[in-house]
DNA sequence: TCGCCATGCAAAAACGTACTGTCATGGAAG
DNA sequence: CTTCCATGACAGTACGTTTTTGCATGGCGA
């Protein structure tokens, strides 16, 4: 057996393996290994015969290129790893979930379009992590709402991979650029409606968490009220944990100074308010305003239907590709490296003190389709 | 210029580029690159001591292994494509949302606790699609819904790369495995329970595409109603737009015939089932029973809390994922095939016909977690 | 003294592609 | 007839690993 090893030195191990490479189109082909590679990739001087001749017995052998070859030639992969949070054993967590869940897809909509496609990865925090983070070769990474001193992030750009996240980035994290929205202008402009409702004391359902959004809308909240004179009546509470929800709503209409208006930063607050104002027998919009932060197309047809903030993620996540993949491709001189997107507030009865008419009476509003982003 | 080129033979290039390789590592250690290796990877005879050095000397450096290079060489990449169905230029359609939110995170998780990683990758309806592809090395993939004669499924099978669907495959595809609910036994049993709760014409909100689940789930019922000796009476929509379920709701119950009971086959159904009884003047459930397929947990504080069909999603991605990767890794021999899954009916107020109670004194129930799979 | 095994390490062969630089050819221009 | 250039094709090398094969060395029993 060691003797078969001094095969020809040239036209090395004939390997019988499965897939056809492109050593066995030049062979059939009667060409060399170089006019293959340019015919197929359009490169070189070739005439179109040659090019079409290349082509047709590639088809023929079923030939595919090796995306690792490709990769380890060129030093591009056309994969972008897609950052999410993990809360012990599961990826991202509930409250954002349509939120993250709308990113995502507008993301990888936007990367397949310019030729990339997203990898799912966690946010390391067991060492497992890392692992799978070196196992694949990034283009560059999306973080979704970076902690201050994410270490993935600062070895990504140690390496000269770009990063761009979706959150303004906390403490100094060297991101090559980021995106988010204006969350100090959504939460003012939200509390000037309910004010312009007639609301006079405006409650707010926050989370004890301390990544950017929580934290920006909370003072924002807190800014407002102290210059509307009003004293700021809250309740936080994990928002990681799907059963507090309903509890910290509870919590709020309990309370002896009871707003008389309430928003909520997460996702669940709206029909969690709503079932805790039915239990005290308040009506919305009636006795209570109610608006709440999301996403989910559930609010319009809720009795009464919700008024909510949406952050627009199908946007952020447009845009967040776009920096990522210019910067990858390094077209632009330096893409602009911050992004403020606007928020849409979408008006409907809850925060909408009628005039005369009991809600009852008002016919829910056609079903408005889930905004094909944009 | 050209004179440059005759450098040594070993020692090639002294490449000054980013990064570290395993070449600079042996170097700086002093010793060989197999040394390297084999320290790096646990592999080999070395001693404990060697191994250490090794690994400071790595570490100091900073050296990361190229995926790419081990991809190339090894042939595994750890990468598992997700395809999504796309429907125009968006992937993933409206109504599979929540379920395919839930089932990827499911997906995410078990991949990454074996090392995985998950890619997304369109189901391939343009051209441009196979490109994205063909450029990414997978080592397996999962599909979900198959399309009864997928090209990307039978290229991938003819490359050996395993492929498991979720979704009983139509046609004769060759996928390697798949997971399916029991969707027979889940209409089946869903029927009995409105009929037992006195439900004397059952409705069925159902779609207009030919995919497995509609399929199936709309010839249980007809078969049901045969057997139950009750006419069928239903109204089929395009699932995938979002504003058609609101009218087929309202068609349904504008019928001549209207049922005393609705099963929707898609998540949006019981929203808008509720919303087009409230503009008809029935009362749910006293004039009508409700229930819809769906994985939202708003429907546990709707008013009245509608009873739900959960087809378990996260459960089906971790048992894709686990066939997936057993295939792979061919640790088993031939693992199973195929894989029917239950269902799980959250019986809530909505198809529940209270014996004397108005449901408006029923306390909503506590907010269940919404089942962190397993 | 010889042979043998265990140990520690290294050389070199792939893996499949993309380029860079080079050569051969033949026709046109001088 | 020579010179030159455009054209078409290719040889060879680098990309950074993993892995197989195999060489030394030294200890030990026979």
């Amino acid at each position: 057996m060691t003797a078969a090893k001094h095969q020809v030195t040239r036209t090395p191990g004939r390997r019988t393996s499965g897939r056809a490479g492109i050593r066995d189109v030049a062979a059939a082909a009667g060409v060399s290994i170089t006019t293959v590679s340019d015919a197929l990739n359009g490169k070189g001087r070739l005439p179109e015969a040659t090019r079409r001749h290349v082509r047709t017995v590639a088809d023929r052998l079923g030939y595919r290129p090796s995306a690792a070859a490709r990769t380890l030639r060129t030093g591009k992969s056309g994969l972008i790893g897609l950052t999410v949070t993990t809360y012990g054993e599961e990826p991202f967590t509930f409250t954002e979930f349509a939120y993250f869940a709308e990113m995502a897809r507008a993301a990888t909509s936007a990367a397949l379009a310019r030729g990339y496609a997203l990898v799912i990865l966690p946010a390391a925090s067991q060492h497992r992590d890392f692992d799978v983070w070196s196992n694949v070769a990034l283009d560059g990474t999306v973080v979704i709402d970076p902690a201050d001193n994410d270490p993935v992030v600062t070895e990504l750009v140690r390496q000269g991979i770009p990063v761009v996240s979706d959150g303004r980035p906390g403490g100094s994290l060297p991101v090559t650029a980021w995106v988010d929205n204006d969350h100090e202008a959504a939460v003012t402009g939200l509390l000037d409606h309910l004010a312009a409702a007639g609301a006079r004391r405006i409650g707010l359902l926050t989370g004890t968490s301390t990544d950017t959004y929580t934290r920006l809308s909370t003072t924002a909240y807190l800014n407002w009220c102290e210059r509307a004179g009003q004293s700021p009546v809250y309740e936080a509470y994990p928002a990681h944990d799907p059963c507090a929800s309903a509890v910290a709503a509870d919590r709020l209409l309990a309370r002896p100074d009871r707003p008389d208006a309430v928003y909520g930063l997460f996702d669940p607050n709206g029909t969690d308010l709503l079932a805790a104002a039915r239990r005290y027998g308040l009506r919305v919009p009636d006795d209570l305003l109610v608006v709440c932060c999301s996403e989910s197309s559930v609010y319009a047809t809720t009795e009464p239907p919700i008024t909510t903030l949406s952050l627009k993620p199908g946007r952020i996540g447009t845009t967040v590709i776009q920096l990522l993949i210019d910067a990858i491709e390094g077209t632009t001189g330096r893409p602009q490296g911050e992004q403020v997107m606007p928020t849409e507030l979408i008006v409907r009865a809850s925060s909408h003190r009628p005039p005369h008419c009991r809600p009852h009476a008002t016919v829910a509003a056609p079903r408005t389709p889930p905004a094909v982003d944009q």
